[in-house]
DNA sequence: CAATGATCCTGTCCGC
DNA sequence: TGCGGACAGGATCATT
């Protein structure tokens, strides 16, 4: 499941192993993965990379003529290099090909991914609506506490939430509470500013750590040379059986999603029902 | 505007 | 051994 230190990784691979070569074409092997817009003419390629960023879980891949690609893993995307030219691989929903004819090959089982090409100009159609990036020092407890105000959900489900920080997925927002010590269920308007101070301070720290470490490897996420990442190794709550304290770890669900949290470190009210 | 539920997919795992 | 069903879950869309 990548997440924003899975999405930092691969895209560091992409760049690194692209280096100064041209892309010479993408191809869509499944409907629905490639998406063309209208703005994209074939002279967009061949193009060497002028930049590339990361904008929550989405790669911007920004072209030398004027175009750009965007990139998103979704659950199951991998991008995985090739020095050669191959047939088509399991899974493999599209390729980004090289001059010298070495490749991405973008391999999806469950086919969310997406690889959208682009006009420059186009951008802000492709691209939904995100909140701050964690590193981002506006990111504050002040600019956050009016984007909580009215939500009652969750915390948890409210920081899954793009909109208000853009690049935390399940695993993240488990591990960040529990640093922070805060009951993932408390209502978002209720967290406090200095909550929202340390729910920001782990957040980075986190996700500092993951990035460090090549991302974390649940299920099938990979690096660009199939490797997997080492975060998993130290997850203090999601898919533990008890914290570092020694306690039990629980498990509840949550909007349809796996919740990890320790009732004792987060303090868990007592609450009917 | 907030919240909820359905949807998109397939590999994996569990119980019988 | 095989099968049905639950589960994994990011983002979008329709609905209340």
């Amino acid at each position: 499941m990548p997440e924003l230190p899975e999405v930092q990784t691969v895209l560091n691979g992409f760049t690194t192993r692209t280096g100064q070569r041209k892309i010479i074409a993408i191809t869509g092997f499944y409907p629905g993965t490639l998406i063309t817009s209208s703005g994209w003419k074939d002279s967009a390629l061949p193009a060497a990379i002028a930049r590339s960023e990361r904008r929550g879980k989405y790669m911007l891949i920004h072209l030398e003529s004027g175009y750009c690609l965007i990139i998103h893993l979704r659950m199951t995307g991998k991008l995985v290099y090739a020095e050669q030219t191959t047939e088509e691989l399991k899974h493999e929903r599209a390729r980004i090909i090289l001059e010298d004819g070495a490749i991405f090959h973008f391999i999806d089982p469950r086919t969310f991914g997406k690889i959208v090409r682009c006009a420059a100009g186009e951008l802000p159609n492709y691209l939904p609506q995100l909140g701050l990036e964690p590193f981002d020092q506006s990111l504050t407890p002040e600019h956050l506490a009016p984007l909580l105000a009215r939500r009652k959900m969750p915390i948890k489900n409210v920081l899954l939430d793009q909109k208000v920080i853009a690049g935390l997925g399940n695993i993240y927002v488990c591990e960040v509470l529990y640093r922070a010590g805060i009951d993932p269920e408390r209502p978002a308007s209720e967290i406090s500013i200095p909550e929202l101070a340390k729910i920001i301070h782990h957040t980075r720290e986190v996700l500092a750590e993951a990035i460090a470490k090549g991302g974390t490897s649940i299920s099938d996420f990979r690096r660009i040379d199939d490797k997997t990442g080492e975060f998993q190794e130290f997850l203090r709550v999601y898919q533990q059986k008890q914290c570092p304290c020694g306690h039990e770890v629980q498990r509840e669900k949550s909007a349809g999603r796996s919740t990890y949290f320790c009732p004792v470190c987060q303090k868990r009210a007592k609450r009917k029902h």
